[in-house]
RNA sequence: GCGGGUGUAGCUCAGUUGGUUAGAGCAUCGGUUUGUGGUACCGAGGGUCGCGGGUUCGAGUCCCGUCACUCGCCCCA
């Protein structure tokens, strides 16, 4: 039916697409594990409490973005929006705080009832990172270079700035939101009704406002550094000189905020000028409030989530699929033979495709297509004398080998 | 959620001020080649012009609606 359609939002991944997300998947997991971190798979849907506790009752993620639906039993269900609120509510139903540190990498869909864009579906795809239990500030630069590794190993980091600013704890936070806050309700005529509406529910949210009004208000307001108290200054000097000693380039970004309530002290964002306005590719922060506020122990956490959608944009052609070797019957006789040579060879660890149907030429053709290294050809000849004769793909060269020896020949 | 742009073959696109049977390249399939792919040449198939309605003697072309994609805003990875 020519109707039938993808929901929107939504996508097939197939053929390059799929190899680019895995490819990006597997590369962050293996380096992720270099740092210790272990996969954890949080469910897709969670209790909508999980999220609505978390984010933070203004953010648009929770009034207007989430998948959220009651099950025939009553419960209300809400599929995740982002990794981290479920990671948090594993660590508090298992029970782990006796086991601090702990590191998690993730790759999972996300839901979101967004507006698609490119680089922004309604299911799309995130990996990320949590290390809980270390409140010093070199979990901060261990998760940020470890962001950093990973996009240097995709090939990807000379298109990408990181940006880091410091929210501070939460006196400081408060002291400078309400310095904002009274600054920009002396301006109220001068701000962006999108502005003025964020005074209200989200004054932080004003400083990477686009708005060119806004941004020169923002020029003259309050800044951030300079309501931070001593322990969040010593904090992000020390963020800073963390990143320096071990090369990771980072612009200081006062502007900086994050949309969800539970940050505190380090933010950053990885950013490209490639992807139009989707040009954050990974962002995180420091989450100590979030583990309390769901009623957990205190826990300090910090890590990052990235789109992989938006890194397939970015990395070079993914790694081709592997060349595998066309075993051709030259006719219908020799056919359960090939059969038979095939699956042995597929045993002993080679890929093999064997055409399913037509004549020589034909399987030779489709060989190509699928760009075979190699084709082991039977024939009568051959199978009377335990011999097949291997053309080369690429050269064209082609001799009599036996049966015995075939594996060593086509080893690479 | 708000504002703009675009929808013609599997893909990339032509299609004149509304006028016969809607075209090209690539891709696909077949043949030149009954034990040899890639290159070349020859040929074929493939379209309810996104969908629905309207105007008109006549609509791919004009109007309205709708859906999808896309750019920006919002928000965010």
């Amino acid at each position: 039916m020519s109707n039938l359609q993808p929901v929107r939002g939504t996508h097939d991944l197939m053929f390059d697409d799929i190899r680019r997300h895995r490819a990006i998947e597997d590369a962050a997991f293996e380096i992720a594990g270099r740092y210790g971190y272990g996969e954890i798979a949080t469910p897709v849907f969670e209790a909508t409490e999980v999220f609505t506790r978390t984010l933070g009752d203004t953010s648009d993620i929770v009034t207007k973005e989430m998948y959220t639906f009651e099950t025939k039993g009553g419960e209300r269900i809400t599929l995740r929006p982002e990794g981290t609120a479920g990671v948090a509510r594993a660590f508090i139903s298992g029970g782990l705080a006796q086991q601090t540190p702990l590191k998690f990498f993730y790759r999972e869909a996300m839901f979101r009832y967004e507006r698609p864009q490119k680089g922004r579906q309604r299911q799309f795809h995130q990996i990320g990172v949590e290390l809980l239990g270390v409140p010093g500030p070199q979990a901060d630069v261990e998760v940020i270079a470890l962001g950093h590794h990973i996009l240097t190993a995709l090939g990807v980091a000379g298109n990408i700035k990181v940006e880091l600013n410091s929210l501070g704890d939460s006196e400081s936070r408060a002291a400078y939101r309400d310095a904002l806050t009274a600054f920009l309700s002396g301006h109220m005529e001068t701000l962006s009704p999108d502005s003025r509406e964020r005074l209200q529910r989200n004054p932080l949210r004003i400083l990477d406002s686009k708005d060119p009004a806004d941004r020169q208000l923002v020029a003259n307001a309050p800044r951030y550094s300079d309501y931070l108290n001593t322990t969040s200054k010593d904090f992000f000097a020390a963020v800073q000189e963390g990143l320096a000693r071990l090369d990771v380039p980072f612009n200081l970004n006062p502007g900086l905020v994050r949309g969800l309530d539970y940050y505190s002290h380090t933010a950053f964002e990885f950013t490209t000028d490639a992807l139009g306005a989707q040009g954050t590719v990974l962002a995180g922060g420091r989450y100590d409030g979030l583990i309390p506020s769901m009623g957990g122990p205190a826990t300090a956490g910090t890590g990052w989530a990235a789109g992989v959608e938006r890194l397939a944009m970015l990395i070079p052609e993914p790694a081709a699929a592997v060349r595998p070797i066309a075993v051709v019957p030259v006719g219908a006789a020799e056919v359960q033979v090939a059969e038979k040579l095939a699956h042995t060879l597929r045993l002993q660890g080679f890929a093999v495709e064997l055409g399913y149907s037509g004549d020589m030429g034909k399987r030779l053709k489709r060989a190509n297509k699928l760009k075979a290294r190699a084709a082991v050809i039977l024939g009568a000849d051959e199978v009377r004398d335990g011999v097949v004769t291997l053309r080369d793909l690429d050269s064209g060269e082609q001799k009599k080998v036996t049966q015995a020896e075939l594996a060593q020949h086509l080893k690479v």
